[in-house]
RNA sequence: GGGGCUAUGGUCUAGGGGCCUAGGACACCACCCUUUCAAGGUGGUAACACGGGUUCGAGUCCCGUUAGCCCCA
């Protein structure tokens, strides 16, 4: 079992492209076979500035490893189609003298001008074959007279390609569909289906595993196949991952490239599970899983044939899952990086602290620095809302006067959550008020807001100078907004 | 314009003729827990695109329509 995934060096790798590579990876590994990495950059515009490196990170990243490739070479390489020209040649060769080809000197401007044309006035835009019944003399002619040209296949015109798809099953094609397509451009490049054709031929590779936008291709490519003399792999097309308006998933949907997601705070758990689910189920309906369950249970036949909407609500769930599931230790060191780049920087212990005080409260690692600033920040806003309902109450900077009194006593080095809790709760109980009264307030002068962890693990956290010290910053803060 | 693929709640899906008064997950709503927010627990709302067939019986098979997507580009 041989399995390839070719994308083209884009600069990033983008989701849809890493759940084609997962389903390919999950294949070969279910079977024992070979997962192989194929750079596909003959065509320049897809060849982008940050070429190959982000897509093999983002492969590396969500645990892929590959048994061929590029960097590591392999037995059937090169495996990038660049340093491949040479065989493609060889090969066009080939069909040009087998008579299962032939030179087309059409201009590809006039042709493109007609493709056009056809389109507008509603006739099948697909080549006239113009050149596929000129003589050998004609061809020698032209060719002495410098005309560039391609190499068109030959293709058959009458009864009908049958492709049989490890997903959808038998899908039929007429030939009357399909014209004598480009092979090699007049410039030497070799257009995509002849180039994955011989590429798949020579890298031996088994089963084709891609994108359901390949699908169309595919009778091409089983043209060349034959064409050549090649036996044809098995095909199997995997269905689109659509944005939630069902169109295409853009850069405006938010993130789409693996390394968005990873500056977001994803984990590579998260997404390689999440990743798994879209268009494939377990088969005891399971959803939270390694790869290497997905692995012991993948199979094709389990792979859905309808295009998925990808959701953000579920792969934020699921990550949020994942992080709560970390050892404490590990959820700081990834959250580390991430706390850094806000400029803070706690030693180790107290990270360890904050994370199990905020991990209940991020779905995302890139959440924890604005979960965590007031720890942080001495000059935090209090929070609009809450300042103002509690501006409202009469008596209120006197009673946190008593907060502040009930804590005084705790020693600095004793200044932990039973003993806060201990001080507040019998304070409450003096005053013949509800504990919420007092604990409100204290967590809006403690951290400005009026949601977040348990306010005796802040004020813990904090130490009693700090505690205290905000304490009478809000009481301070409430008189002056009274007075004015 | 032609060809192809697809069609179960808002989303991901289970289902491959009777086990379905259609199951699970996310989201949503309610309740519980609780100092807040979360997390967690419990419960709930919500779907077989439409129309024809085939069959004793169709979400499941066939045909058509519609819609979405892909390819020729």
């Amino acid at each position: 079992m041989r399995v390839r995934f070719a994308p083209s060096p884009t600069g990033e790798l983008h989701v849809g492209n890493a759940r084609t590579a997962l389903f390919c990876w999950l294949f070969a590994r279910s079977r024992q076979g070979r997962f192989i990495l194929r750079i596909e950059d003959t065509d320049p515009e897809r060849t982008g500035r940050g070429g190959e490196t982000p897509i093999l990170e983002g492969l590396a990243w969500l645990g892929m490893e590959w048994d061929e490739g590029p960097d590591r070479g392999g037995p059937v390489g090169p495996y990038r189609q660049s340093e491949r020209l040479a065989l493609y040649h060889q090969y066009g060769r080939q069909i040009l003298h087998s008579g299962r080809g032939y030179p087309c000197f059409c201009d590809p401007a006039v042709l493109a001008g007609r493709r056009a044309g056809a389109r507008e006035g509603g006739r099948v835009p697909g080549y006239d074959r113009k050149c596929r019944d000129r003589g050998e003399e004609e061809r020698a002619q032209l060719r002495t007279a410098g005309k560039p040209h391609a190499l068109r296949l030959k293709a058959p015109t009458g009864g009908h390609i049958v492709v049989e798809d490890g997903i959808r099953g038998t899908v039929r094609f007429s030939h009357e569909d399909l014209d004598d397509f480009i092979l090699v451009r007049s410039d030497g490049r070799p257009t995509y289906n002849f180039a994955c054709a011989v590429d798949d031929h020579l890298m031996e590779i088994s089963h084709v595993i891609r994108g359901e936008e390949h699908l169309s291709n595919t009778p091409r490519q089983l043209l060349i196949y034959e064409a050549l003399g090649f036996p044809p792999p098995r095909f199997a097309h995997l269905p689109m991952i659509l944005a939630p308006d069902r169109s295409k998933l853009s850069k405006r949907h938010g993130a789409t490239s693996l390394q968005e997601y990873r500056e977001q705070g994803y984990l590579p758990e998260a997404l390689i599970n999440y990743l798994t689910l879209l268009g494939w189920s377990h088969p005891d309906g399971v959803e939270i899983f390694s790869p290497a369950e997905a692995i012991a249970h993948f199979s094709l036949d389990r792979v859905s044939p309808s295009s998925s909407v990808y959701d953000d609500g579920k792969i934020t769930w699921l990550n949020g899952h994942y992080l709560r599931a970390l050892p404490l230790d590990e959820l700081a060191r990834r959250a580390r990086p991430f706390l850094l780049a806000r400029g803070y920087d706690p030693e180790e212990a107290r990270l360890l602290a904050l994370m199990a005080v905020v991990r209940d409260r991020i779905a995302r690692l890139n959440e924890a620095p604005d979960a965590l600033d007031y720890f942080f920040e001495t000059d935090f806003p209090y929070d609009e809302e809450g300042f103002a309902r509690h501006l409202g109450r009469d008596g209120l900077p006197d009673l946190l006067d008593a907060c502040r009194g009930a804590l005084a006593p705790i020693p600095a080095g004793d200044f932990n959550v039973v003993a806060i809790e201990a001080a507040y709760r019998s304070l409450a109980a003096e005053r013949g008020i509800r504990a919420a009264d007092i604990i409100h307030p204290t967590r809006l002068a403690v951290s400005g807001r009026t949601a977040g962890p348990g306010l005796f693990d802040i004020m813990a956290l904090l130490g009693k100078e700090t505690t205290l010290r905000r304490i009478d910053r809000l009481a301070r803060a409430l008189r002056s907004a009274r007075r004015s």
